[in-house]
DNA sequence: CATTATAATGACTTAATAGTCATAATTCAA
DNA sequence: TTGAATTATGACTATTAAGTCATTATAATG
């Protein structure tokens, strides 16, 4: 029993290095197999199919984030400390298990889908984006609009994504057609965000 | 020639439908050939392969963006105002585009490798921690702690992605193995972002 | 030790699809 | 008009990788 808990483990362990090695779009149930030293139908054994496989290792990568972040933050009163201790908690997660997400951010980010040379020119031309961003962003600093102490770079990219994220909000909850009233709302309230933050005063 | 640039045209905007149809994932030449009438082989007589396509399609559709953005964004004065109106000019452009944008977001965002079964569950997990996270939001909001008027749920979307975001900014910049006290620095400027925005006062 | 049950194997089958190329259709130039 | 050049075709090849299953090895039982 504790037998087949182990090889089960053993898959989901190797399966989650060979992500961390090789990317998920070269993950293939050969390689997985090699990894674990077992053979191919042993994996089929545990695991009902690949897909099956790829979802038990990041639900586990999942609940054990989930846990520790819900540990930490029951600890906190207030809802200040409690989100503060949230993106702490998450953060460090995130750097203990740094290669991990690096491929699954890097591949989200990258497009999965494209060989590296496309990949290269796709992160060069949103550099050039959040460069041209940045570029605002400093002079605003300077000539005293935002704070003095920002890392413009990253702000700039801060404020792509905020866009972006608004948007997947907007879909995922069926808002998929937008009048030009709630367009003007979602820039309003985004920029309300980038601006002055959710903090009273 | 201009029938060349036609039929280039046409296998672009042909693959373009078809990913908002059926996703990057499904998309095969043969499908786009199909799609836009023609032979498999003449795809390859305009498109070195598929990788090289996929390619011409995201860039295409990102410098129409770029463009439209600068020209709006070159007729406002001030930093303030400048990126209101690229804000502003994004959304207008994912949203004129969203059958486009709706399958490259969710595409990210539902981890493209997956099968529509582990995608729902991957996207029910998300949604339990950006409730919980809601949850916190919205017992600020009521405490008097954070603004009354926000939309707790999406604030909580938003502070994922924003803490997302700054990691993958950091991998993307060389910053891989952080200290404790970059971690902190990080946490205090993701916090600041979303308390109090970027603005001075 | 013998027999049954369980676990593991990996060669094989199947399916999907990227990319090719000999042939055909069309266009163009003299 | 005609022959060369260009463009288009789609059947075919090659590759990759998921999933199967008859066979073998190991463990449990009495």
């Amino acid at each position: 029993m504790t037998e087949i808990q182990d090889k089960y483990e053993l898959i989901l362990s190797s399966s989650r290095k060979l992500i961390e090695e090789i990317g998920f779009s070269a993950l293939t149930m050969d390689k997985v197999a090699q990894k674990a030293g077992i053979a191919k139908g042993t994996v089929y054994l545990y695991f009902k199919d690949k897909d099956d496989l790829l979802e038990k290792v990041l639900s586990s990568g999942f609940e054990k984030m989930f846990e520790r972040i819900k540990t930490r933050v029951g600890n906190e009163s207030g809802a200040f400390n409690k989100l503060k201790s949230l993106i702490n908690e998450n953060i460090k997660h995130i750097y203990e298990n740094r290669y991990f997400f690096k491929t699954i951010f890097l591949d989200e980010v990258n497009v999965v889908f494209l060989k590296k040379k496309s990949k290269e020119s796709y992160n060069l031309r949103r550099k050039r984006y959040t460069d041209y961003i940045a570029g605002i962003i400093k002079s605003g600093m300077e000539s005293g609009e935002f704070k003095n102490d920002l890392n413009y770079s990253k702000s700039a990219y801060m404020l792509v994504s905020l866009i972006k994220t608004g948007a997947i909000y907007n879909f995922l909850n069926g808002m998929f057609d937008l009048t030009s009233d709630m367009i003007e709302k979602d820039t309003e309230e985004i920029l309300n965000l980038f601006m002055r933050g959710i903090s009273v005063k």
